[in-house]
RNA sequence: GGGCGCGUAGCUCAGUGGGAGAGCGCUCGCCUCACACGCGAGAGGCCGCAGGUUCGAAACCCGCCGCGCCCACCA
């Protein structure tokens, strides 16, 4: 990369970070093929390309991974170890060994130095035209520092907020997470009718839950204000069942009166609609699910734990204490139904559930201390960004609207792992020795990156962490986003290369695929628009996925994923650059082997044509034919709106029209002028075609050089000097000086007639050698003038003995052969 | 429930106001001096259904059906 161009001379791309722990994918050579032709159209059309690369490192796919591999856990309260060595550890037998986060993150990146090798070498031989020297991973140390840099500031502007409160979590990976990453998923479950008495004995009330076991953090009862049925009742007291707590029963726009018997249970917490109701209705918490996910232990009796029945509810609550959530629904179904509060039977149902994406059991809410960057706020501005770029295809951006309008709370960026990007903060601890997380002590930027478990803020000294008057270090990290989503920014060196970055950003294009426009294109846009008020870049190019052949989304645990190294093998890199090519942006494609050999089949093709096109000699000559003309006449339209096509990032459709006119440029054109070019018209004929020829072949070429950059380069350097990668995409002007005044009827109308030929001696099953007698062409006297400057190359290429052309308004081709 | 996309030959798809197409597959023929990893040709389609606009609709409008995806606070 030429960093002394300047930013209008600079196409910039922020090519997605791969995972480094996933493995190996066809919707890798995919994806990535479709930025490659981009990248390599701009750089021949003169723009000097920013194209880096990126290995994403950092996330729960690389700390799994890390794990298993060495056989460690990552320990973040452990402090750094300069003298760590794997091959010295005293292993204990039954686990892992625990390590600082900052050895853990050594560990990483040396065990992801050997994937990244792996895809390294996949992308070469993809023949991606990445520039290897601009890399970075997203653990790496500027990564990190660039992360916790935009961290700092949006603290700095109130932006980014900690706060105690119920968020989304997953009791297996005991971690928050963000509504981005959260799921629907249809599961089993079972409708429970349950009874409340009323407190004032005047009878009793049903609800419909799916969660019984929750009846314990049961704060109230709600139904639809316009819900006459509960209207007499709202503002009235019932006891839960089994725990005997009185509770009010409220009302409230989001209760529906559709749903069970409309009036709803309102639990500390079930679900975001109980948190918007326990927040506006102002209810108090009585908080039950643990953060792994079993039931507490009994507070009835204490103190804003009130029941009418203090002994009986600690009775009903150790029934379930320390159960999980699905054991503790039978339990308490039990229980309900011998105290005689469940109506009839429980009903199997099937119904959508929240999950972590990579989770497996449901979400439960639960209160707990977490940062958030604000996002609320934001929506119009933020819409209003999604409107600045421009997409490809335009309709994903639909997709970017409908989820910033959904969107329910900020972003909640903190995650309760070990590896990943610490939160660059310490918290001062009080003399009592509680933590004041109101008055967090952040680093200058000078420092960074931090590691608050390992690093000590700046007055203090390490003896007084988590010491009365000390200070402790944040213990999460950020979401793997929170890195990510600053990818432009940490490619083009923000803040730390200025001259760099004004050369490069806002960047010119972003291609991803479209099931991380929730995530990674809305948090980039984000970020960038926080930081630099700004979009990071002008253009999203959004590719589908790949389908197994069966149109069935590949993965792992189907066990249908295609190697792609064996692909390459097979077919050869062009084959598969062109099969990736051909789909259209944003398109689920299957995967086929027999749409691959298509390009295998174009490829050798073009070695072929090429060879025969060069074996003829120079001397070259004007090219003054007609056919000759029309034909160049004919590539010069093609040229054209090939180059319109990929300027709208249309490559599927320049690629489709220069193959096409490839086809019949050998099919007809090669065919009608061989003779001529053998010299069996004379030198000046023979000139004019072999000009011709290595003109066409020399443009086609370059149309086709960042789709099949091997054979076109293989080519290019049978009689051109240097890289045909580097050489201009090809322009009209030539074509059209040499086309001239040509008719671009006289390449159609000859290859017609060609076609007219071979065809009837096809269906009379003869060799295409044999001679023909006579063809009389019928056509309009504008078409017949045209063919009369083709009919020697025609009755060569047909070996046609007399051609007659009449007059008439039906065209039509009469081909006479010699009697068997 | 809302939104987006898709529905064209056996398969994968292009085609957006005036002749229904390509490649693969299938069938037939051809060792034609670039290519048998090839060449030539053929068969094959109520363009999802039903209305409307228009001189004219695969395309534009309305409705419906089917498939896929995205989004949503379904107790």
């Amino acid at each position: 990369f030429d960093r002394t161009k300047t930013r209008e001379e600079i196409y910039a791309i922020d090519t997605p970070p791969p995972t480094v722990s996933g493995s190996l994918h066809v919707g890798h050579v995919f994806s990535y093929t479709h930025t490659d032709v981009v990248a390599r159209f701009r750089r021949m059309r003169g723009k000097e390309v920013f194209y880096p690369i990126g290995w994403d490192d950092n996330g729960l796919a690389t700390e799994r991974r890390v794990q298993n591999y060495f056989g460690v856990r990552c320990d973040p309260s452990l402090p750094f170890d300069p003298t760590f060595d794997l091959d010295r550890l005293d292993r204990p037998d039954d686990g892992a060994v625990p390590v600082s986060r900052p050895n853990f993150i050594q560990l990483c990146e040396r065990l992801t130095a050997q994937d990244e090798k792996a895809f390294e070498e996949l992308f070469r031989r993809l023949g991606l035209s990445v520039d290897w020297t601009q890399t970075y991973t997203t653990i790496d140390e500027h990564s990190r520092r660039a992360s916790q840099r935009a961290f700092l500031r949006l603290l700095d502007r109130g932006l980014a907020y900690t706060v105690e409160a119920p968020t989304m979590w997953d009791v297996d990976f005991r971690t928050a997470v963000a509504q981005a990453e959260i799921e629907d998923r249809e599961i089993e479950g079972t409708y429970h009718h349950v009874r409340f008495d009323r407190a004032d004995g005047k009878g009793t009330v049903e609800i419909e839950t799916s969660r019984p076991e929750l009846i314990p953090a049961c704060v109230a009862l709600v139904a639809n204000p316009s819900d006459e049925r509960y209207s007499s009742l709202v503002g009235k007291i019932v006891l839960t069942p089994l725990f005997g707590a009185e509770v009010p029963v409220v009302a409230h726009e989001l209760a529906d009166p559709e749903k069970g018997t409309g009036l709803a249970m309102i639990c500390t917490f079930g679900d975001i609609t109980d948190v918007t109701w326990w927040r506006e209705l102002r209810l108090p918490a009585h908080v039950v699910v643990q953060r792994d996910g079993t039931i507490a232990p009994s507070r009835w009796g204490e103190k804003g734990w009130d029941s009418s029945d203090p002994e009986g509810a600690t009775r009903a609550q150790n029934e379930i204490a320390g159960l999980p959530a699905k054991k503790a629904r039978r339990k308490i179904a039990e229980l309900l139904d011998a105290s005689g509060h469940l109506v009839g039977e429980p009903e199997p149902v099937r119904h959508v559930v929240k999950f972590y994406e990579k989770g497996e059991r449901p979400l439960e809410v639960v209160a707990s201390r977490q940062w958030f960057v604000k996002t609320m706020d934001l929506k119009e501005e933020l819409l209003e960004r999604g409107r600045e770029l421009r997409w490809h295809p335009a309709y994903m951006g639909a997709r970017y609207t409908s989820w910033v309008e959904g969107l329910n709370g900020d972003w909640c960026v903190s995650r309760q792992r070990f590896f990943g990007v610490p939160f660059p903060v310490w918290y001062p601890v009080r003399a009592d020795g509680s933590i004041d997380h109101e008055h967090p002590l952040a680093p200058p930027e000078s420092a960074l990156p931090i590691d608050p478990s390992s690093d000590v803020p700046d007055g203090f000294t390490e003896d007084q962490r988590g010491a009365p008057g000390g200070f402790v270090g944040d213990p999460d990290v950020m979401d793997t986003w929170g890195t990510s989503s600053l990818s432009p920014q940490i490619a083009a060196r923000w803040e730390e290369d200025e001259d760099l970055f004004t050369r490069l950003f806002p960047m010119d294009l972003r291609p991803q695929a479209h099931d991380i426009i929730r995530t990674w294109l809305f948090y980039t846009v984000l970020k960038a628009h926080l930081e630099h008020g700004t979009l990071p870049w002008w253009n999203a190019a959004i590719s589908g996925w790949v389908l197994d052949p069966d149109r069935k989304k590949m993965s792992k645990s189907k066990g249908n994923v295609v190697t792609p190294i064996d692909v390459l093998e097979r077919y050869g890199a062009d084959a598969v650059r062109y099969w990736s090519a051909s789909a259209r942006l944003g398109v689920d494609t299957a995967f086929k082997d027999e749409q691959i050999k298509i390009g295998r089949r174009l490829a050798i093709k073009i070695l072929n044509a090429s060879r025969f096109v060069l074996s003829f000699e120079a001397p070259e000559g004007a090219i003054a034919d007609p056919l000759d003309r029309s034909m160049l006449r004919r590539l010069a339209e093609v040229v054209e709106e090939a180059t319109r096509a990929l300027e709208d990032y249309d490559n599927a459709r320049a690629l489709e029209l220069a193959e096409r006119f490839f086809w019949g440029f050998t099919d007809d054109y090669l065919e009608l002028v061989k003779s001529r070019a053998y010299g069996s018209n004379g030198p000046e004929p023979a000139g004019s075609a072999i000009s011709a020829l290595r003109l066409a072949l020399d443009t086609l070429l370059r149309l086709f050089a960042p789709f099949l950059p091997y054979v076109t380069e293989e080519v290019w350097s049978w009689w051109r000097r240097g890289s045909i990668h580097r050489t201009p995409w090809p322009g009209t002007d030539a074509l059209e000086a040499a086309a001239a005044d040509a008719d671009p009827l006289a390449y159609e109308v000859a290859a017609w007639v060609l076609g007219e030929v071979r065809r009837t001696k096809a269906l009379a099953k003869v060799s295409l050698k044999t001679q023909v007698e006579r063809v009389v062409v019928a056509d309009s006297p504008e078409r017949l003038t045209v063919l009369a400057g083709a009919e020697r190359d025609l009755r060569e290429a047909g070996n046609v003995r007399e051609l007659v052309t009449v007059e008439g308004d039906d065209p039509s081709v009469e081909v006479v052969l010699p009697r068997a």
